[in-house]
RNA sequence: GGUCCCUUCGUCUAUCGGUUAGGACGAGAGAUUUUCAUUCUCUAAAGAGGAGUUCGACUCUCCUAGGGACUACCA
């Protein structure tokens, strides 16, 4: 074999919303075009009019956009091996559908699907091959007279590739090692169909891939058992010297029980299984998507890469795009299904969002505010930078500088946050913190603090710390906990000087009397 | 039912015949902290079972069990 330009194709189905699985296997191929200056195309297999479904092509196109995976060639993309859809290569593949009738591996079958429904009804594990064939109504059956008095009278019909029983066929996969299997469990594959014009998978895909020069076939694993019709495939074309060589992904399993992960797994835990938020142009159903629910593409990206491959030891689990095409090998990918740990993937996200830079969060934070009904003020709205990185994500420069707050989503932001915007209304005398610092004394004790706050003229941090420090140690006095209850309500938030500058001395001490009346 | 694939802590995984079986998520404990949280430290936690091969097996082979996929005129 000589040395070809790597080429690898995802191609989707537009069936509907881009699973998150499909997703991985994008991301797999994208990696291993990147690592290798290959190629990766987009191709779009709409060979079944009937589960067409509108929009979903532009979801699939729009998802990868947020992802950041980029395509080279293909749908949308452009590519002197096009169309890349399908559905407008007809011609290319009734051409191709001929030729394997005329070398003698493929035949024309007039079986109708009632037909063969009432023989699988009939037949326990009926298949169509070389054992049943001859008893069913094809061009190997009947004589030549017979099967072109029904191509006249416009019958339909299916081309069925014709497999040659007791043959060991291997299939060589970079994954898994050498798969073998004996050609008589094979069915004669239905490979065109008249009634569309169409043809089905199977050959669409191997005259796709070689048309396309695609030298690397990285798919999930429930195509494993189809890979030795597509070796078949390729010799019944004589192309085995071309052949792109196989990797069969493990699958994404359901976080808990058995089987693989599907959308109401999602929806049942509360996760998405889709990068975007879908619409169902049909049900009107929405689903979540990782976009919408706060994460970060980086994060998605990261998560989803180490589901089923790993780079060996020694190497952070946090990896950009950049370093994952590096280090990526496919060989070293997992043989065996991994479960969706969707609580690493809000980690992930965690991980990624403590990196950013503050000013990042803000547009994020800004929307929050809004779905709260925050109508923020000038100086909140300039003060809001400086308080994430106050309280909210505070941390230290230099060295083992480690951002704090455990912060999944910039939503999390929320409860954490509200007290900067907003005057506690009600105290809950049941909570712990509450109780605690709140005793029959503290109304009086906080009373006279406030009188010593409203001598501050300086209302800043050192401001009140000057006034505020000395008094404390003349009463012997640690206001605050109780403090704290007034401003926040609860034991959360900054450092109470901090608060307290932030909200300034009217709002202060509104909020002081306040809690003293109504505690 | 048949065919194929798979099997290390609860989860994702490292190990490419010789290790106290390592890491991460999650869990628990402690320290720090004017609250919550952070951060740091520590702990518990695994080779499905059984036969071989070998001086030696998590690693190779076989069997059993379990899990998964496929078995359409869907992809």
């Amino acid at each position: 074999m000589t040395e070809r330009k790597v080429r690898v194709r995802f191609a989707p189905s537009p069936t509907g919303p881009l699973h998150i699985g499909g997703v991985r296997t994008a991301l797999y191929n994208y990696l291993f075009a990147r690592q290798h200056g290959g190629d990766l195309i987009f191709r779009i297999e709409d060979t079944d009019s009937g589960r067409f479904v509108p929009g979903a092509e532009e979801y699939i196109l729009e998802s990868f956009k947020w992802l950041g995976i980029k395509f080279d060639e293909g749908v949308s993309f452009g590519g002197d091996k096009g169309p890349y859809r399908q559905s407008e290569r007809r011609d290319i593949y009734r051409e191709h559908v001929k030729q394997l009738i005329d070398n003698g591996t493929a035949y024309l079958a007039f079986d109708t699907p009632e037909e063969l429904d009432a023989k699988r009804k009939d037949v326990e594990n009926f298949q169509y091959d070389a054992s049943t064939r001859l008893a069913m109504r094809n061009s190997l059956s009947m004589s030549e007279e017979e099967v072109n008095s029904l191509l006249e009278s416009g019958a339909q019909y299916v081309v069925r590739f014709k497999v040659e029983p007791g043959e060991e066929i291997h299939v060589g996969d970079l994954i898994r090692g050498d798969v073998m299997i004996n050609s008589s469990i094979l069915d004669d594959k239905v490979l065109y169909k008249s009634a569309d014009d169409l043809p089905t998978y199977h050959l669409a895909n191997i005259v796709d891939d070689h048309l396309m020069e695609v030298t690397h076939v990285i798919r999930g694993e429930e195509w494993l058992p189809s890979a030795p019709l597509h070796v078949l495939l390729y010799r019944a074309f004589g192309w085995s010297d071309t052949q792109p060589q196989f990797a069969h992904l493990p699958l994404l399993l359901k976080p808990v029980g058995n089987g693989k992960l599907s959308k109401r797994d999602g929806d049942k835990l509360g996760f998405p299984v889709f990068p975007l938020e879908w619409h169902d142009p049909k049900s009107g159903e929405v689903s979540s998507g990782y976009r919408e629910k706060g994460y970060l593409p980086e994060a998605v990206i990261n998560f989803l890469a180490l589901l089923g491959w790993n780079p060996g030891e020694g190497h952070d689990e946090i990896m950009s795009l950049e370093e994952m095409v590096k280090l990526f090998d496919l060989t070293k990918c997992s043989k065996n299904g991994a479960k969706f740990d969707y609580v690493k993937a809000a980690w992930f996200n965690h991980q990624y969002l403590i990196r950013q830079k503050d000013e990042d969060w803000v547009p994020a934070f800004d929307k929050l505010l809004k779905e709260q009904g925050i109508e923020a003020t000038a100086k909140q709205e300039t003060e809001v930078v400086r308080m994430m990185k106050l309280k909210v994500v505070e941390y230290t420069d230099g060295e083992g500088g480690k951002k704090k707050r455990n912060i999944s989503f910039v939503s999390d932001l929320w409860p954490l946050t509200e007290f900067f915007f907003r005057a506690p209304k009600e105290f809950d005398r049941e909570d712990k913190f509450v109780r605690k610092n709140w005793t029959e004394t503290t109304a009086g004790e906080m009373t006279r603090f406030a009188e010593v706050l409203s001598t501050v003229e300086d209302f800043t941090v050192e401001g009140i710390k000057q006034v505020v420090d000395p008094w404390v140690e003349e009463q012997g006095l640690k206001p605050w906990n109780a403090w704290r209850v007034c401003l926040v309500g609860k034991g959360q938030g900054p450092d109470m000087y901090e608060l307290a500058a932030f909200l300034g001395k009217e709002e202060t001490l509104s909020r002081m009397y306040y809690a003293i009346k109504t505690l």
